[in-house]
This record gives structure tokens, sequence and C-alpha cells, in this order.
DNA sequence: GTCTTCAATGACTAGAATACGCATAGTTGT
DNA sequence: ACAACTATGCGTATTCTAGTCATTGAAGAC
């Protein structure tokens, strides 16, 4: 899950990034209201939060750029406590919740979740796909009541999927929400870590639920 | 736009329903946790408004009952300034945004105009002709019900005969969309993938779908 | 007008070349 | 020791080439 964040406060900033990523989301950080604006556009970000006073443009202008651009991606925006016409301001431009400084950053992670819970077909706080359950709070993965353990970025990946199943989910899009990057022909850690989840996940299941899409990509789903 | 209340407490409920009225919503108003549950599930509310502290039955559950039946009516809940693990839970379970008591109507206002406007964007995306179906997020192609397995080529070809359904595509079109080169003058390749596709989808089938148009090219139509 | 002929165009097939994904082993860094 | 990633080789599905066979439709013969 890729989470774009738009604070001017240096420290607030990578205070966020680094919690963000211990929960291994990928996060890119900007300080500038106006980059971070061109980045929502032409970045498919799964989250976006954004700090309502910002030193070039102020906040609400992102908000309607990206909502103008018909880009329906969650907007969690930040707000000093007393900006309260501000925070309606900001709702009523497009986004979908928002919170005042200072906050527990516990609140904002379910925040977060909850915003991500919305924009997927799947409205329960736990994953399920068949017998395979995947907590985003506690982040445990069972299978058939089975506890699996998984690396952080085996966890990522298996989140992603399972926010999209039953969609044909491309190397470029994975590389993008679960590794941070651009995608890089010359490397094959996708298929790797596919590999290591199907050695977990469906080995020894007669029903798999990890499928490949020869030329295209993945998909999790039950046939 | 329909709304349902379910708050204990009288005044704090008829306050919300008049100012909900004014905005012309319809409101039904239940000061029943259990009741409020019942009508959730038997009527199609646009949003659900549910304060987590109710005598017969906590909050939470109604929102458990709501989203087990797979019901994806936005849920705002309300709480109390104190409450802030309930309101990290009430996300967890579900629901989709909070509210702490006491707050500006206006601020209610905004977030349910803010909720409204998520669940409205629906878009088909599937592709269909006759009893040819295609959906190109999962890329499942299926005739008659049945499904179709289709080479990386091949679906990519179809896609882009059933998007221009009706029209004349000629093989430079094709080379250009399809195999993004120009037009090689020495291959066969399109007359090939046409042959591997018409196997697949119009064999069997008395109402042919793929037609060619001699001199000129392909066309999908029903005749 | 209709029948043949015939060149152009497309349909089909088989097999070669290629690209793809999987598995495994090795490397780096914490 | 473990997680994250890189590198490599192998089997196979896919893609493409190249060649033969079938169909079309227009021009000329009757």
């Amino acid at each position: 899950m890729r989470i774009l964040v738009i604070e001017d406060e240096t420290k607030v900033g990578c205070f966020i990034k680094r919690a963000l990523e211990e929960e291994s989301y990928a996060v890119d950080l900007c300080e500038d209201g106006a980059k971070g604006l061109q980045m929502a556009l032409i970045t498919d970000y799964d989250v976006l939060i954004v700090d309502l006073m910002l030193p070039s443009l102020p906040g609400l202008e992102i908000l309607k750029g990206v909502r103008q651009a018909r880009i329906q991606t969650p907007i969690l925006i930040l707000t000093a406590q007393s900006q309260v016409d501000q925070r309606v301001k900001g709702l009523d431009a497009g986004a979908d919740d928002y919170l005042t400084k200072p906050f527990a950053i516990d609140e904002l992670l379910a925040r977060i979740r909850a915003l991500l819970r919305r924009g997927s077909t799947e409205s329960p706080g736990v994953l399920q796909i068949d017998d395979l359950a995947l907590n985003p709070a506690t982040r445990e993965v069972t299978r058939g009541g089975q506890r699996i353990d998984l690396t952080s970025k085996e966890y990522a990946l298996l989140e992603y999927l399972m926010r999209h199943t039953g969609r044909v989910l491309t190397r470029p899009m994975i590389s993008e929400h679960v590794w941070n990057q651009d995608f890089d022909t010359f490397t094959n850690v996708i298929d790797v870590y596919v590999n290591y989840l199907r050695n977990k996940i469906d080995r020894g299941h007669s029903k798999k639920l990890i499928h490949t899409i020869r030329g295209s990509g993945y998909m999790l789903k039950v046939d």
C-alpha cells in the first residue's frame, strides 16, 4: 500500500513516514505543496495525507486539484485544533477524513486502515478469501485457522493481493505499491516473493489461491 | 438520501433528526440498539449514524452485525471525547468515520456529504457483445457463460476488437494497437491470431462474431 | 447473362524461436 | 540467523515464421 505524505514540518513528516514504514506501507514524503500535488497526480497512491497548513500552496488547493483530476484516492487531512472551519471546507473539497494535531500515532494508523478498507470492495476489518484471513490491525494471517508467520515484505505483498482479490495485478503495479520504486525489468524480486508466499500459503492445500496470469501478472482468487 | 440515526439520548437524537431533515434527508430515528440493527438490516439506508454508547446493545455489535450481513452502507459513529480506544475499535470494526460529542452540527453535515460522495461512483467496466463478455479487471472472457482461456496476445487482440465493435479495423490499426509497432507487410501474425481467436470464440457457435472485411481488415459485430 | 479462369487475399498448420515464470542457490546487510 | 534481494538454468507455453491450402470476386469467353 503506497502512501503520500505532504507535510512541511520535517520533524512531523519524518515521524509519520517512519511509523508508516514500520507498518510496511510504501511511503513518499513531500515537504512542498506544489510538488506534492504533482506527485499525487502522476502516481497511483492508495492514501494521501495532507497537512492543510503548507507554505507554497494551501492544502485545500491540493485537494481540489486531485479531485478535479477525478482521482478518488482517499485523502486524510491534518489540521490544527483551532482551524474548525478549514476542516469543514476540507471535507467539502473532497477530503475523506481529518485528524487534528497533535494526534496519537495509533489513531492515524487506525484511520488509514479505515480509509484503505473503504476503497476496496471489502468492508469488514478483516480481509478474508476462502479460509485465508488477514487482520490488518494485528497483522495476523491465518489459513484454515492455522497461524502463518510472514516477514514484513511477504505480509505487505499479501495484503496488497488481498485488497485486490479477483483482479489481475501486474508486476509494475505490485512494484509500485509494495516496493516503493518504479519497476526495474532486470530484477525478479516479485517472482521470488510470490514463490515465498506460495510456499507458506498454498503449499499443502488443494485449493490454490495465488494464481499466475501468464504474460500479465498475478491474481488472488478462489477458482 | 435516507439516513438512520441510532441514538438513545432523546434530546441529541431529535436535534440531529431535525438538522438532517432541514437538509432534506429522509431520517429515521431509533432509540434502541437491537431495534436499530433490525432496521438497518431490512431497509436500504444511504448512511447510518450510530452512537457507540447505547443501553441495550453496544454500538460495536451493530457495526459487526451490519458488516456481517455484507451491507456496505457508510457508517458514522458517535463517541464521547474520552473513548479513544472505542473509536479505534469502531473504525476497525467497519465504521467509516466518527465524530466526538459534543460536535458542531455543521461538521456532522459535512461528514455525511463526504460519506455520500464516496459510494456514488460505480462503473460496470465489463465489455459485452451478444453473449460474449470480457472483464478487463480480471481478464476473464466468457461466451454464453462458458469461460474461455486466452493467451496474453489473444486477449489483447480481443479487447481491442471489443472496444471497437461494429467498426472495421485495418491490419495497420491492429498492428499499432495490439503489437504497438509499425506494420510489416511481410508477416501474417494478425491473420494467425484472428484464426486462434476464432477457434476459441466462434467455433461451435452458429452466430459468428468475428468477421473479415475482404481487402480491408476485420470487424467484431453481431449480424 | 452465366460460366470459367485466375490472381489476389485470407485461412490454416506445423514447427522453430523466443520469452516467461519457477525453482534453487548464492550474496548482501542487519 | 534472518530477511531482502540477485543471479542462473531449465522446462514449457506463447509467439511468430513460413509454407500450403481455400476462398473470393473480377475479367474474359461463350
